[in-house]
DNA sequence: TCCGATTTGTTATTTTATAACATAATGCTT
DNA sequence: AAGCATTATGTTATAAAATAACAAATCGGA
């Protein structure tokens, strides 16, 4: 009873184009990458998105628009997100580059704050844009 | 030499439109609302939107694509947000009303965690979705 | 009052995301 | 293996959100 969903093709070409890149990329950034494969509606990978990112394995970058690759472990035996984590985005203005953080102390902390407010967090989404490493230079 | 800058007509209109509702507002419900007032195309309502939130007045709400008058006091004397300050708005998802929390400690504790990652945070964005004390029962 | 900077009004376009619907593939259950 | 429900696919069209471009008007300080 493992919680790995098998990918279908779209799916597994939709998630193999951002899992190759650093930094987030548009829907439409992802239909031209995988238009050679043979996905040629903006619906299909919209499809193929909401899939991959209920099972965990893409982030949608509220800020950006864009979708990111999750960098947590997503094998085959589907170690997928236990509901009560989250991440938090730092995304470089500079080069576009993304790095998930987990923050599970953090975000307990922000839900037991919410919590003392009468407020039942669910989805939590955190990003921050800022400048990286490699680009303080 | 107070930091707050007069607001134009428009800038006006769509401030009081927003600071009048308890949900964030997309472009376009503003725009409904203060088409009657005179402004008529979506440049116009972006363009004020704009600037607002430059001021500090307005907060966008990046999983919603929607706008939200700040919590804080922007009275004529013009109490801004310092730039070292950042919220986190809790979004019901039931009623779609928004609250907003200031968390200097958390976004501090947040900044430092990720300057020790090498990261230099600028913008930081905290939405929370869930649901609000009013739509528990 | 003059000049530069900002704001405005306007039209058109781009970018991001869904709706709708017929067909096809998949996975059970028997 | 046959039937049946569920899920995924391909496609066209459209909606929703945001920006580009540019001329005209207004504002604010020297």
């Amino acid at each position: 009873m493992s919680d790995a969903k098998k990918l279908t093709d779209n799916q597994r070409r939709v998630l193999d184009c951002l899992s190759a890149a650093k930094r987030a990329l548009t829907a439409y950034e992802i239909l031209d990458q995988v238009r050679e494969e043979g996905m040629r509606a903006p619906a299909q990978v919209y499809r193929a998105l909401e899939k991959l990112i209920a099972n965990g394995r893409v982030h949608r970058l509220e800020s950006l628009n864009a979708f990111f690759a999750c960098a947590h472990d997503h094998g085959d035996k589907g170690a997928r997100h236990a509901p009560a984590n989250a991440a938090a985005f730092a995304i470089c203005e500079s080069c576009g580059t993304v790095e998930e953080y987990d923050l599970p102390t953090e975000v307990a902390a922000l839900k037991a704050f919410l919590g003392e407010n009468g407020f039942t967090a669910g989805q939590i989404n955190i990003e921050i844009r800022g400048c990286c490493t490699a680009c303080v230079d």
